[in-house]
DNA sequence: ATGAAAGCGCTAACAG
DNA sequence: CTGTTAGCGCTTTCAT
């Protein structure tokens, strides 16, 4: 752990020249200058030099650090594995601004200070990104907390630092994919969720079937590793059907279920997707779903954050974006034909 | 962003007093010196004041954060969501012993200065949990970059700071369930990873064929998006054929491929994994795995690492663990009756 | 171009 | 029990 006093000893110089130097404060040197700096820099990387952060933020008043927050509450623990890709995302744009990204879980109001990160009671981030689906009385606490906050696919919805997927469109998009490929009626399968995505995506869905007459009829599915109930899953899949689910893992959820029932996919049953994940892409890539490139929305908030902070004054407006329909083989269309291979 | 002088100034007391009573250090106080203590805590609470987390590091010299180090490359964006698993229990074990946990994503080795994380060229951690398949020209670098490293299911394995399961056992494990549910061919299936795991479960899952005599044969999975190639599954999926995948998404990814191909799970093939995650396991519940509660795994590093930073000349054991299997129903033997279904 | 001094917020050590 | 002093590592004045 060598510091500037140890460099500035061992060079004979002070420790504000060696900062200079090590700081490339140094324009236009004279030929000795440079030589001696040249003898600074040297000794540095002998010593393994290194600054330390927490003097540097001392004076600057910035820590160069955000957290991203998100829920990972006991009765809840891993489910969202989508978050990832969001903090990979941020992460990517943040680190690259020489930002380092704390990972913040939230289990509880953080009234209870003695169950609640530090990041909550001491001075250490500049901001904070809140991703996945917090509840108010949290979002309020934070708000208080923070000074700078990014809401990213959240349930909070306000004019500035917001950043939301428009869901309903998703939901239209999807609908009318399956109404295009000649579907009849169309099933929502959905979990009983609390984020504000399933119902904005089954506002659009429904928007499309008033529109254009299709039947529409709901399935809800368990939670968690409930298994889903084999008598219903039955009753809703068939050839001249499209199962749209709100999330990619309930359509992966289907698929195995229904094989292990005896029905293929594309044959006795089609799905499609509101969503996508990165993870799911990987094994089930024909999923015909509405993508969603959560990478580059993490980053999109790593930028608004950014943003924040180099202009505090600035308002940043809230951004609302829709995303594109990723046609795979998962909803072929109600073929007659594969229809009588089913029975 | 009010400070101790602040606080002491509005109490007037000194901030070292005020200092003293916010951190407890007020074993019998006085009737006197309790109220204004009292005093002191409604100012500070009124003030909104938290501690300056950058002063207390200088003085203390630890940051009280440590790293976790994951592999993020741009050719591997995402792959790797089992991390996250890791990710949360770790946090969940550094949160509750007052550390903040960043995330440092590897793209490159450290050498080129500018596309590395900050938290290699200041000092900011006081220790790092490296995980995945760092390479291990990396893993040097890292290694003499943090004084404190945890090394979690990765390719290195020395007799200190190291935690992995037995892989070895995984493989033999799932095989033997196979062969103990009656199946007399095994297929091993795995894409061309260069983690250490894979080659091990191999290994565990040869030494069970040979000890048995069952048949062992193995495809290898393309990587990333590329499909699944139709013949070759084809010419491997049977029903009394048990398809063993190191993965558990190559699990899900063989019976959703399969499912379009007309072929149904524990009818007209089996399949079992030697790997789960927590969201593969949301999506097919009654996949016949070698459970892995990543989890755990994390929050069982989270701990070698406190140790580490609490006794840094005690040498801390390496961990290997072993971990049990999970009977679902996606191998439930080679039935004959079934056989003659599927014909 | 360089150095001396001061100060960021906090706490250990001492003195009262 | 309280206040003063000093110093952690660094950077920003301001002289030189």
């Amino acid at each position: 752990m060598a510091t500037l006093k140890d460099i500035a000893d061992k060079s004979g110089l002070s420790a504000q020249s060696v900062s200079r130097i090590l700081n490339g404060q140094t324009k236009n040197l004279r030929r000795d200058a440079t030589a001696r700096a040249q003898i600074v820099l040297d000794v540095a990387r002998k010593m393994n030099y290194r600054p330390n952060a927490a003097a540097r933020s001392i004076r600057s008043r910035r820590t160069h650090q955000v957290g991203v927050l998100l829920r990972n509450a006991p009765d809840n623990p891993l489910h969202y594995t989508s978050e990832f890709e969001f903090i990979l995302g941020i992460n990517q744009c943040l680190e690259s601004a020489n930002y380092v990204l704390s990972v913040v879980r939230m289990e509880d109001v953080p009234n209870n200070s003695a169950h609640t990160s530090r990041v909550f009671r001491e001075n250490i981030l500049d901001g904070m990104i809140v991703i996945s689906g917090i509840p108010d009385a949290t979002i309020s606490v934070v708000k208080g907390l923070m000074a700078h906050c990014v809401f990213l696919d959240t349930n909070v919805w306000e004019e500035t630092n917001c950043l939301r997927r428009d869901e309903v469109h998703s939901g239209r998009v999807a609908a009318q994919a399956m109404v295009d490929a000649g579907y009849r009626r169309l099933v929502w399968a959905c979990a009983g969720y609390i984020h504000f995505s399933h119902a904005e995506r089954f506002e659009g869905i429904r928007q499309i079937a008033n529109k254009t007459g299709v039947q529409l009829d709901t399935i809800s599915l368990p939670e968690w590793m409930t298994p889903i109930d084999t008598q219903t899953l039955r009753s809703v899949l068939s050839p001249d059907t499209a199962v749209i689910t709100s999330e990619a893992n309930n359509a992966v959820r289907i698929v195995c279920a229904a094989s292990q029932m005896g029905l293929c996919l594309g044959k006795d049953f089609s799905i499609a997707s509101c969503d996508q994940t990165h993870d799911i892409h990987t094994s089930m890539p024909d999923l015909s779903c509405v993508s969603y490139d959560r990478l580059a929305f993490g980053r999109l908030a790593g930028q608004m954050l950014l943003k924040m902070l180099k202009q505090p004054d600035q308002p940043c407006l809230s951004r609302r974006i829709q995303s594109e329909w990723f046609h795979g083989r998962s909803a072929p269309g109600p073929n007659p034909i594969r229809q009588e291979c089913a029975i």
